[in-house]
Formats: C-alpha cells, structure tokens, sequence
DNA sequence: CAGGCGTAGCTAATATAATTAGCTTTATGG
DNA sequence: CCATAAAGCTAATTATATTAGCTACGCCTG
C-alpha cells in the first residue's frame, strides 16, 4: 500500500479539525489516525503521545490567538487599541469554541507554549504603552485586561450568559469599565502615570 | 465482610479529596472507589457513572464559592460589597484551586449546576444593587464582574502570573477599575442610573 | 425470633484508549 | 541496484469505564 505521508504538521491538522468538529473530549489518538487514515500507534512516530499532541494543538491556537490580537492592534493606540485587542480576543474564542477551551488550564511547562502566551502578553503590553503607566502598574493593568478578556470568553463559549441581554452589549460595556477606569487611574492617590520614558518590549509574562 | 456503609455524599466527599490532592485527572472512579474501600463497580449503587460524579463535585464547588460570597457581601453595600465579592471569589479559587478548575468549561444541561451557578450570579446583582443601575444594565455589569472575576481566579491558578508582581496588588487593581469605573458610568451619553425603584430578586442566569 | 427482601457490594466480562515492542516495507541516496 | 532510515503495521499490555448478574448483609415484619 502507498504510505499516507504524514507529518507532525498534518497531525496537528487532523487534531485540531478533530477538535473543532467534536470537541475536546473527541480528540483522542484514535480519532485522529482514524481521520489521517493510519493506524494508532503510527501517530507516535511524529507526535509523542497524547499530551504531545494537545499540546501542539494548544501552541497553534495560542499563536493564531496572539496573531489576530496583533493584526487588531496594529495602528491603533489609547481606548482604541485596547477595544481592538479586546474585541479580537473574544472574536477569536466565538469562532473557535473548542481551541480557546484546550489551551491549557493547568501550569505547563511547555516552552512553545510560553513563547506563545508571552506573545499575547506582549500585545497587551503594547497596546498600554499609550496610556504611560509607571513600570509595576502597566503589569498589574496587563493581568486585568487578560483576565477580563480570558473571563469574558470563558463564560460567553461556555453559554454562561442566558438572559435575553445581548452579550456584545454587556462586552462593550467590560471594555467600557476598562477605558473608563484607566482614565481616572487607581482609587487611591498613588501615581500612575509615568512621565515620558521609552519602554521595551524585552521579557514576557505577567 | 462488613458492609461499607457508604452514600452517594459519601462518594462526592472522596471524590473531592481525590481532586484536591491528586488534581483533576486523577478523579476516577478506581481512584474513588480505592479511597472508599470498595470495587469500582460498586460506585454504580450511589452514583450513575463519572459523568454524574463529576457533576456532583461541580455542584458541591459552586455552592460553596456562593456561600462565600453571600457571607462575605453581607452587611456591605456598593464599592466596599463589589470589593468583598471579588475578594471572596479569588480566595476561594486560592484555596481550592483543583475544585475550582473542575467547574464545567462547557454548558451542561444539569439543573443542579445552573441552580448552583444562579445562587453566585444573584449575589453579583445583590451586591451591585447599591448602585442603582437600570435594568439590562445590571445584567451587564454583573457580566463584567463576574468575566473579570473568573479570569482573574482561572489565570491565577493557572499559574500565569509569572513576573515578581505581587498578584495581590494586581487584582486590587482590577477591582479598582471596575469600582471607578462604575462611578463614572458608560462613556456614551446613555443613562445607567436609573431614579430609585426596587428590585427584586427573582430569575437568575446571567 | 425467623423469615424475607431490598440493596450494597462483589466478580466477571466487554469496550475503548493509550502506549510499547518489534517487525515490514517503502523510498531514497549513494 | 542496493542499503538504510524512517513510516507504518500488528500484537500485546495496561488502565479505565461500564454492564450484567450473583451473593449476602442487615433490617423490617410477622
């Protein structure tokens, strides 16, 4: 018989159309070489295992992720761009369900994977460098604008929002919460605002 | 030999020490059913299967992060109310971080869960009733909150806050922009505050 | 107190999945 | 044209869930 031809790249493929099509409990290795027509164990001589492979899955929709956000930003800075990042965020969550819901819960140590995640960060930091916050707090701001946007998907894909209430409305007005908030700074009389420096896009994380 | 002597509380109080200790994919039912001293298929006679164990596990989490959260907005009202909410969500999540993260990613019929998932959607809209807001724009509000809330506990516990900033401070930041936020209202024109009328507490869902 | 019965718990069997070992065969490069 | 690395296969092992059907514990009643 002709051999299939495979390559990691395609297994991701097949996992991730596997993924998309009948959801995260679907994605076994069985399903995929059912889908790549090879055998089981054929799989492992490309990918190594199962939790090789949901990890790849997950470093590809974080980057496809970290893209999108990137494309939104672009040209953009202030309320504008954190609106834009915001709403690519969610958009990219609505259109794929089932990716936004594999990337990882738990702590993993894959360094693809941070590299990937630190690209996201790395646009949230950027698309604050407008706003001028001193040092620490641009981080603090950055953790509250993921985990705003991260809640915000999390909930509407899981159907978390069941009143009649349109859900862009209610993220319009998160989105709201955050412009409005940046704007008049911390509540308490600390400064927020740097004066004037440049600031590099070296590290990652938050 | 003697009789176990179990119950299906039973079986959900091993399945959370389970989780608790081992994480998430170690809750299975050989797992439950070597903690319980008992065969595995035995677990049938108080529980219809993994499924309805976890499910259970999910019911029993949600209730008790909206205990907390009842008990801790008690007696406060606006700012000082949205502030203990969130604080008591984070905490929980801290503290529990295994239980926490098995609550359901994807809809799930059970009405149990939504009923648990409604007692913490209707402490948000008591705590946010001090600020008068009118009426889908509580639901939107109490989106946001809830959005930022979980995102915040889910990358905590994640573990992606990876830099030398104090994530206490952080998440005191995003309660900040929420609260001033609030007291800025949209920033459209639209009005948000509506001219003092009661509300009841019936439905739930957000 | 004896009998009876409901049910908790057991063993055995089946199905699905991951994973490992080791063989076969396809291409390809010398 | 053949030697070899890698792609793919089959077979076997392990872990898990789940179903079926048996057994015996313990309570409730007569």
């Amino acid at each position: 018989m002709p051999r299939a031809g495979l390559s990691t790249d395609a297994v991701v493929d097949a996992a991730v159309a596997v993924l998309d099509e009948h959801g995260p409990d679907a994605l076994t290795l069985a399903a995929v070489a059912a889908r790549t027509g090879v055998a089981t164990p054929s799989l492992y001589k490309h990918v190594d295992g199962l939790g090789e492979l949901r990890r790849r899955v997950a470093v590809r929709s974080m980057n496809e992720l970290a893209d999108r956000m990137t494309a939104a930003v672009l040209g953009r800075s202030r309320d504008d761009a954190l609106r834009a990042g915001m709403m690519a965020y969610r958009s990219y969550a609505l259109e794929h369900p089932n990716r936004y819901a594999a990337l990882p819960q738990h702590p993993v140590p894959d360094p693809d994977l941070a590299a990937a995640g630190d690209r996201v960060v790395q646009v949230i930091l950027a698309l604050l460098r407008g706003y001028d916050l001193e040092d620490s707090e641009v981080i603090h701001v950055a953790r509250s604008v993921r985990a705003a946007a991260h809640g915000f998907a999390a909930l509407q894909t899981a159907g978390g929002f069941q009143l009649a209430e349109d859900p862009d409305t209610s993220h319009e007005r998160l989105i709201d919460l955050i412009v409005v908030g940046l704007r008049e700074g911390p509540s308490d009389g600390s400064p927020h605002h740097r004066d004037q420096t440049v600031q590099d896009g070296s590290v990652a994380h938050t």
